[in-house]
This record gives C-alpha cells, sequence and structure tokens, in this order.
RNA sequence: GGCCCCUUGGUCAAGCGGUUAAGACAUCGCCCUUUCACGGCGGAGACAUGGGUUCGAUUCCCGUAGGGGUCACCA
C-alpha cells in the first residue's frame, strides 16, 4: 500500500495536475504587467477596505499594462449570504472598478482562467490535493472538531503553543494502511497538509509595503480540505492565485501573519510564490482607542453607505487614494482637473501603519470634487441619487431646465461654490429657490440690523417699483441697490458707515440683507444677484409679497 | 499569553545622520466681501519614553510603555 493507494482511494476521480497546468498557461504580458485581484467573500455588506484593495489592484494593473480580475471566495458556505456576489460586482462597478477577468454578475464570468468562483473549483483543489496525498505531503485527518479542541484546551493549561502539530498532530503518521481501513470503515475525515517545517528555524519574507519580515517557520498541519470539501482559504489562496498567474496578491494585513503557511504552502506544491503586499487596514477611533473598521459596528465599513450619503464615487476614490499614497494630494493640486488614472501610484510608497478614517476629509475632498462638477452633472448625479433616497428632491429636480439653473449659481467659474459635500446635501441647499416649496409653506424671517416692519416695507416697495430691472448688469443691480439705500437715508457705502459712526442707522449691506431675507428667508444665501435672475421678476414680487403679509 | 508589526501636531502625513521638522484636513485670527461659501495672509499645535552608537540623532541599535494584527474544518 503506497500513498498513491491512499489518493487514489479519496479522489477517484480527480484528473491529474499536469491536466490543469496545461490548461492554464503562464500568461502572455509585458514585462513588468502586474497580475492583480480581488478576491472577497459573499457575505453581505460589501466592505470598504475591498473597494480599496480593488482600486489599488486596478490601478497597478493599469499602470504596467496588467490584468485584474475579481474571484470570489466563497467556500465558506455557512456565511455566505444570498445575493452576495451581485453586491460584491454591484459595489465594484459603482466605483468604477471594472474587472478584466472574473465574476461579471452572480453567475456569469468572463477570463480564460476560471472559474472564478471558487465553489465552481471544487475539482480542481482535489487534484491538487490528490497530488499532495501521493507526495506523502498531505494526509487525511480522523479527528472530530470536539477532539482537536480537547488538544487545544489541554495545550492551553500546559501552556504549550496551540494548535495541531508536531506531537500534537495524531493522524500524522497514521500509517496507510491504517488510513485505508478508516475510510472503507466509513470514517469522517479531512485532508490536513503535513507542514515540513519547525517552529525554531526563521524565515525571512520581503513585503512590498511592510518591508522585510521575519517569522519562525510555520508547522501547523493546517486543513486544506474541510468536511464539506470544499478548501480552506489558504489552500485555495495557493491553487487559484498560482493558476491564475496572479503576481502580486495585494490583502489587508490581518493576512501577514500567514504568510510563512502560504509560502510553505507555495513551495511544497512545487509553485512560484507571488509577491505578497499587505495593506494596513482602515482604523476608527473608538472612544480613544483605535480599531478596525468593522462592518457590524460602522456604517462607514459598508461601500453601501457612500453610495446612500451621496458621497460620490470619484471623492471617495480620491480619499482612498491619498490614504494608500499620501503624495496623491500634492499631485491633485499640482494636477486640479487631471482624471485620477493619471495619478502614478507607489505600491510600496503605503504606509506601514494603519490610518484613522477621517470623514471629515473625505466630505472635504468631496466638496471640491463636487465643486469642479458641470450643472449638468450634478443635476443627472442628485437626481439618480435622489430617485433612489429622496423623492422631495426627485420631484423638485423634475423641472430640468429651472433646476439646471438653481445649479448653476456660482458654478462653473474660477471660484465655484463648494457648498455641496454630497448629494444629500443638495436638497436643503436649493429648496427655497423652487416657488411651490418655498411660497407654500410658512417661512420664518429672520430680520437683522433693520428690523422694522415699516422700513422693510418701504424698501421691498421701493425696490421693486423703482430699482428693480430684470436686464440689469451686476454693476448696474448692485448700484441700484445703493440707490435704494440712499433714498431711504442709510449710508450707501459700507465704508461710508463706518467712518461716520452714528450718522446712518445701517448701510446698503444690511438693505441687501433685507432684500436676501425677503427673499429666500436665509440670512446666507449665494450670490443674491444670480438668485434674482434666475427667481425672475414675478417670484420676486411674490415672495416680497409673502415677507409683508 | 506566544509570534509579528507599528509609534512625527486633534487627523492623514513628508522626512530617510546636520532641516527655522514640509504639506493637507480640522482649529483660531485677519483680509477680501452686500451675507454665506470660496479665496488670500497669518497663528497655535508634533518627533511616546529611557539608554546607547556618533562630533551630531526624529532618522541607526537595544530596552520600556502604548497601540494594532494573528494564533479555526472563517475568510
Amino acid at each position: 500500500m503506497t500513498y498513491k493507494d491512499l489518493a487514489d482511494l479519496i479522489f477517484p476521480n480527480a484528473k491529474n495536475i499536469s491536466y490543469y497546468e496545461e490548461k492554464y498557461p503562464k500568461r502572455n504580458l509585458p514585462e513588468g504587467a502586474v497580475v492583480a485581484r480581488v478576491a472577497p467573500s459573499p457575505t453581505g455588506n460589501v466592505h470598504i477596505g475591498t473597494i480599496y484593495q480593488g482600486l489599488i489592484a486596478r490601478k497597478m494593473a493599469d499602470q504596467t499594462k496588467g490584468v485584474f480580475f475579481v474571484r470570489i471566495e466563497d467556500t465558506d458556505q455557512k456565511r455566505e449570504v444570498e445575493d452576495g456576489i451581485s453586491q460584491i460586482i454591484q459595489s465594484l462597478k459603482n466605483f468604477d472598478i471594472i474587472p478584466d477577468e472574473g465574476m461579471t454578475s452572480a453567475d456569469t464570468e468572463i477570463g480564460n482562467y476560471g472559474p472564478y468562483k471558487q465553489s465552481d473549483r471544487k475539482k480542481i483543489y482535489e487534484a491538487y490535493a490528490k497530488y499532495l496525498i501521493e507526495q506523502g505531503k498531505a494526509y487525511p485527518c480522523f479527528c472530530t472538531p470536539e477532539e482537536v479542541e480537547e488538544i487545544r484546551k489541554k495545550q492551553e493549561s500546559a501552556k504549550i503553543r496551540p494548535g495541531y502539530y508536531g506531537i500534537w498532530a495524531k493522524c500524522r503518521n497514521i500509517t496507510v494502511e491504517e488510513a485505508i481501513e478508516k475510510i472503507k470503515n466509513g470514517e469522517k475525515y479531512i485532508i490536513r497538509f503535513k507542514s515540513p517545517g519547525r517552529e525554531d528555524r526563521k524565515i525571512k519574507h520581503h513585503d512590498i509595503i511592510k518591508g522585510n519580515v521575519d517569522f519562525p517557520e510555520n508547522d501547523q498541519d493546517i486543513v486544506i480540505i474541510k468536511a464539506d470539501g470544499l478548501p480552506t482559504y489558504h489552500f485555495a489562496h495557493a491553487i487559484d492565485d498560482h493558476l491564475m498567474g496572479t503576481t502580486i496578491v495585494t490583502r489587508g494585513d490581518e493576512w501577514l501573519s500567514s504568510v510563512p503557511l502560504h509560502l510553505q504552502l507555495f513551495q511544497e506544491l512545487g509553485f512560484k510564490a507571488p509577491k505578497y503586499a499587505h495593506t494596513s487596514t482602515l482604523l476608527k477611533n473608538d472612544d480613544g482607542n483605535k480599531r478596525k473598521i468593522s462592518k457590524r459596528k460602522d456604517p462607514e465599513a459598508a461601500a453601501s453607505y457612500y453610495v446612500e450619503e451621496g458621497i460620490p464615487s470619484g471623492a471617495v476614490k480620491e480619499y482612498l487614494l491619498n490614504i494608500a499614497n499620501s503624495n496623491f494630494e500634492n499631485w491633485r493640486r499640482a494636477n486640479p482637473d487631471k482624471p485620477i488614472n493619471e495619478f502614478d501610484f507607489q505600491i510600496n510608497k503605503m504606509s506601514v501603519s494603519g490610518a484613522l478614517f477621517d470623514m471629515v476629509k473625505l466630505l472635504d475632498i468631496s466638496k471640491i470634487v463636487i465643486s469642479k462638477m458641470s450643472a449638468e452633472e450634478v443635476y443627472e448625479k442628485s437626481l439618480t441619487w435622489a430617485k433612489k433616497y429622496d423623492k422631495e428632491l426627485e420631484e423638485m429636480l423634475s423641472d430640468k431646465d429651472y433646476s439646471l439653473k438653481v445649479l448653476g449659481i456660482e458654478r462653473g467659474n474660477k471660484k465655484p461654490r463648494k457648498d455641496i459635500a454630497k448629494w444629500s446635501d443638495v436638497k436643503e441647499n436649493i429648496i427655497y429657490m423652487y416657488d411651490d416649496k418655498f411660497l407654500n409653506k410658512d417661512q420664518e424671517y429672520q430680520y437683522q440690523v433693520i428690523n422694522n416692519k415699516e422700513e422693510i416695507e418701504k424698501i421691498l416697495k421701493l425696490y421693486l417699483e423703482k430699482y428693480y430691472n430684470e436686464n440689469d448688469d451686476k454693476d448696474t443691480w448692485f448700484n441700484n441697490i445703493k440707490e435704494l439705500a440712499g433714498e431711504l437715508g442709510f449710508a450707501k457705502e459700507v465704508k461710508e458707515f463706518k467712518q461716520n459712526p452714528g450718522k446712518y442707522s445701517a448701510h446698503v449691506g444690511d438693505v441687501s440683507t433685507v432684500l436676501r431675507i425677503a427673499l429666500t428667508a436665509r440670512i446666507n444665501t449665494p450670490d443674491m444677484y444670480e438668485i434674482m435672475k434666475v427667481l425672475g421678476k414675478e417670484s420676486i414680487a411674490k415672495r416680497f409679497e409673502k415677507a409683508l403679509k
């Protein structure tokens, strides 16, 4: 009886690995081309970290004329969520992260190195597991989960390093004959890797981001095929990234400590290991402590959060890129209008330590991103958002011509307004410009310096009768307000007012404020000249009338 | 607890043996201005700590403290 007999008994139908090695030949890519990927699990809300990883991987592939693919790691069926795959695809799409290969929907895919869903690759893993068993590098383990747990408890109470290794690996030295007999008797088993490692030896690893890291060798006989017949992450990672030709594995640094295991797996399988780039995790301040952004506790951990809030994907990408390469913001300042794919991303310049997620900064970036958009673009994007999340805003925007004018106020010039950080800000920003919203609602008018009824009435009436002409240019328009102020005994110039304390009760600015408040019921607004232009004379008159009621 | 990683202002961070220790966000003040936003100018604010090495350490080494990660038939 040989290892081969055992392997044949366990995986009677598995193909020889040469079949797969030939089926998935080396990629024909230019020198230096990076094959990168993102490999999420369909376990629910897509994590912002997945977007982060995807962004980085996509960028590297683009910059080197390489390949970026998406692989679905669905080997944990217990945690899998219905719709999980489409959520992932959709989320990546929301951020314009489009894969060259991989899943394109829950059940379709493109590319020659598939299947790109691990549960569809079962046969492939079996072939390689069989290969390992034939070599005596893997073995069936008959320990039940309870037994393994017991071993762990013993180790803990004896203060010994826990795990399935060395003398604790009970099934490691079972003879082929015994194993075959147990299997024939119907005993349940899983497949474990027979680690050749020794804990007292060190390995050196050079990580693209973390630099040189030394670890003890792995000596754990980890599970490679679970009771459900599917592989564990470690095994699938080695097989898949080998067969799919991944050159750089980017993943969160929670994987860093598995590197010794993974390197060993590649070694024993006879594969060339990829390079690794372990990115720092996005952290969050929690009562003074830093911790990983968590799907469960933090809404901002979900990629969908940004969509719901209406933060443009472009802004999120800029923020993420800024965390990834902090020189991004310098580049952005020097190149305010270039698309971000022209930014030269350097993975080895990524920070070694984790960054606290800064929502304030994100929103600041978002303000700038939105300020550069045309009225048309703002219109389209906020409408798309409103259709899903805000019926009232959608209704307001249904008058497209008018909305375009409203959104065009102080936009498109050298110093565009920066008061919208997210689409959910839009409504509050423009609602007073819509007559049906403004006129039909009770408004509170908080007059400032000039606040007695008669004066206000005089200002509004006189302004409409005598000083407002729809076709005035801005200078004429404002001169008229000065004239109005003068006629009513207020200072025509603010300077004059300040130079002659006591002479005037108010100045032209105060008169403007009355107009502004009567018009909008707000103390602060964008440029009033433009507002009046958009409202038009009829609306202005109605608003004054309402203010005087 | 073992192993691994990290530590520059409130936050993100330049720096890589000699710098007045950049910059961005936030914050404060001033200016611009009919309000706000923008913009401009300026202020306050940092090398966790103790030892080395060195003519000289934020930078190199060791310890301490603090933080993070990981130790599954989860990824």
